[in-house]
RNA sequence: GGUCCAUUCGUCUAUCGGUUAGGACGAGAGAUUUUCAUUCUCUAAAGAGCAGUUCGACUCUGCUAUGGACUACCA
């Protein structure tokens, strides 16, 4: 084993916004690394010209600023094992093809992507499956049939050609991963794999990963499951360059999967189902197309830590709710679990709304504030704080692929739809609304026009105040006015207790609505 | 098709040979309630199937089934 100091990395490719399997990724590196005491690498791997996004980096690492975590080293972090885009690393990579070139270990091709395409076409039709590995690559056009004089004339007259890992049949690889144990596969099943590409000069993910995890010092290499199948051939790679005593460790996380139907986790179940599967906000610099994002959908960032964490770990005790600091401690890569693991966004509002409640009332405000703002309502924080207290413990209606059901609320904006009378008194009522029909009978108007009369005898209406005046009247009278009441103030049968209501509306305003219910619904 | 990985309540999961198989989300019921809620209490709900190893298997092995990933000059 080795003693090296834990260094790990989470190295994105900046192909368009962060998917948030990939935040769950590079989460779980950043609980490893800080429970190591270790370093968090932050790379870009932008190998692949053709697919290279502008604004993806920029998008990922505010993403990860939201979030709260934090990069040691990298791109935008600085750090000494730089460049950390591999775009800025080619001649390095070039160096080291031409060592495994030099060693043998590597080979040169000359077969054109429309000559394989024709051989795999061929195979297909067959009923077989080409494959460029031992048992074809002396009926191709490369270095080891050309041989050296004829493959350096091509080279000079300028044939585009790409390197190739010359993988030798017949080996079991084994690949020890820390949440799958052994894995073991034989060589002859793995091609020669292109380690440099002639289309745009640069090196394969295989080889420019294998490069830097070992410049970068890297001890742990925590990605996907989708990785695994290739480990074999990274194993190879280490060996091939001599590096095998200090290659790191592999830690091959589960897929996250769609939260119905089959399959993994897409950008599509977002759309269909109306859950975010991006940290932040895209807008698509090519199609304009805007996909939304947790930060904007009103979720915090502890949330969103919280509830991926947990999908494909867990502390081994019955604690879910956990910050950062505490996951740090508790965390565990030989207690992720093996299988992949639903997306269950439902249990996200639920994470949400656990988090939301650990903040206070004031900090609910601002948010709040620029929502009413939106619905062209001016109202001060500290009024709006008060709505807060007194609607934030009620539930909304959303929607679910099985028809609506009820939640809690979650979400700062889930209170908008709730609180709208606090603002707009009632214009109308509908004497078919269960509620109204069943609270306002006749006698009632003139109930309500004896509480009128008494409220306006009040000259301190706080909840207190009221009480003070309003009980022993309700005593008095026997009349029960809670829900006639309500049907003045609110208009339906929703909202917070009746003096909270008439508080924070004011003694004015509760008397004209109570006019206008009067007048309008008599009775 | 081939290779590899996986399989406990609807979902996320605990259990690392001996348990009444535990928790959470979600669901249902009841109590409380100034409407709707909150809250509290309770309930239902699981080891894919078949063999084997063992005194004993959710846990180990094999097969089957199912799901997933990979199979590019993409990462």
């Amino acid at each position: 084993m080795n003693t090296r100091k834990v260094r790990v990395r989470f190295a994105p490719s900046p192909t368009g916004p962060l998917h948030i399997g990939g935040v769950r990724t590079a989460l779980y590196n950043y609980l490893f690394a800080r429970q190591h005491g270790g370093e968090l690498i932050f790379r870009i791997e932008d190998t692949d010209s053709t697919r290279f996004v502008p604004g993806a980096e920029d998008y990922i690492i505010e993403s990860f600023k939201w979030l709260g975590i934090q990069f040691d080293e990298g791109v935008s972090y600085g750090g000494n094992h730089g460049p950390y885009r591999q775009s800025e690393r080619k001649e390095i990579y070039k160096e080291y093809v031409q060592k495994l070139l030099e060693a043998g270990r590597a080979y040169i091709a000359f077969d054109t992507p429309e000559e394989l395409k024709a051989k795999r076409d061929a195979a297909e039709e067959r009923g077989e499956k080409f494959q460029y590995d031992a048992s074809t690559r002396s009926q191709m056009r490369n270095s080891l049939t050309l041989g050296k004089e004829e493959t350096d004339r091509l080279i000079a007259e300028g044939h585009p050609y790409v390197v190739r890992f010359l993988i030798e049949p017949g080996e079991d690889i084994h690949v020890n991963d820390i949440i799958r144990g052994d894995v073991c596969i034989n060589s002859s099943i793995l091609d020669d794999k292109v380690l440099w590409k002639s289309t745009d000069q640069l090196p394969t993910y295989h080889l420019a990963n294998i490069v830097d995890d070992h410049l970068m010092e890297i001890t742990h290499v925590i990605r996907g499951e989708e990785w695994l199948p290739s480990a074999p051939l990274h194993v190879l790679l280490y060996r091939a360059f001599g590096w095998q005593d200090t290659m790191p460790r592999f830690a091959h996380l589960p897929l996250l999967l769609k939260p119905d139907g089959k399959g993994k986790l897409s950008k599509r179940d977002g759309d269909r189902l109306g859950f975010p599967v991006f940290p932040l906000e895209w807008h698509n610099p090519e199609t304009g197309e805007v996909s939304s994002g947790y930060r904007e959908k009103g979720y915090l960032p502890e949330a969103v830590v919280n509830f991926l964490a947990l999908l494909g770990w867990n502390p081994g005790d019955d604690q879910e709710l956990m910050t950062l600091d505490e996951m740090v401690q508790k965390f565990n890569l030989e207690k992720c679990s093996k299988n992949g693991a639903r997306f269950d966004y439902v249990k996200g509002f639920w994470f949400n709304r656990e988090y939301l409640l650990q903040r206070s009332d004031a900090e609910w405000a601002p948010a709040f504030v620029n929502i009413l703002k939106e619905q062209g309502i001016e109202c001060s924080k500290e009024r709006a704080a008060e709505v807060v207290a007194m609607m934030k413990s009620k539930v909304i209606e959303y929607d679910t692929t099985d028809g609506p059901r009820k939640r809690n609320v979650s979400f700062v904006s889930d209170l908008w739809p709730l609180c709208r009378f606090f603002f707009v008194a009632p214009t109308a009522f509908n004497t078919e609304d269960k509620f109204v029909k069943k609270n306002w009978k006749e006698g009632t108007a003139a109930e309500m026009q004896q509480l009128r009369d008494v409220l306006a005898t009040i000259d301190d209406f706080s909840v207190e105040g009221q009480k003070a005046v309003v009980d022993p009247w309700v005593e008095q009278t026997g009349i029960k006015p809670w829900n006639a009441w309500r049907v003045c103030l609110v208009g339906e049968g929703q909202g917070p207790d009746m003096y909270g209501l008439a508080a924070f509306l004011g003694k004015d305003e509760v008397l004209r609505r109570m006019d206008f219910a009067i007048s309008t619904l008599k009775l």
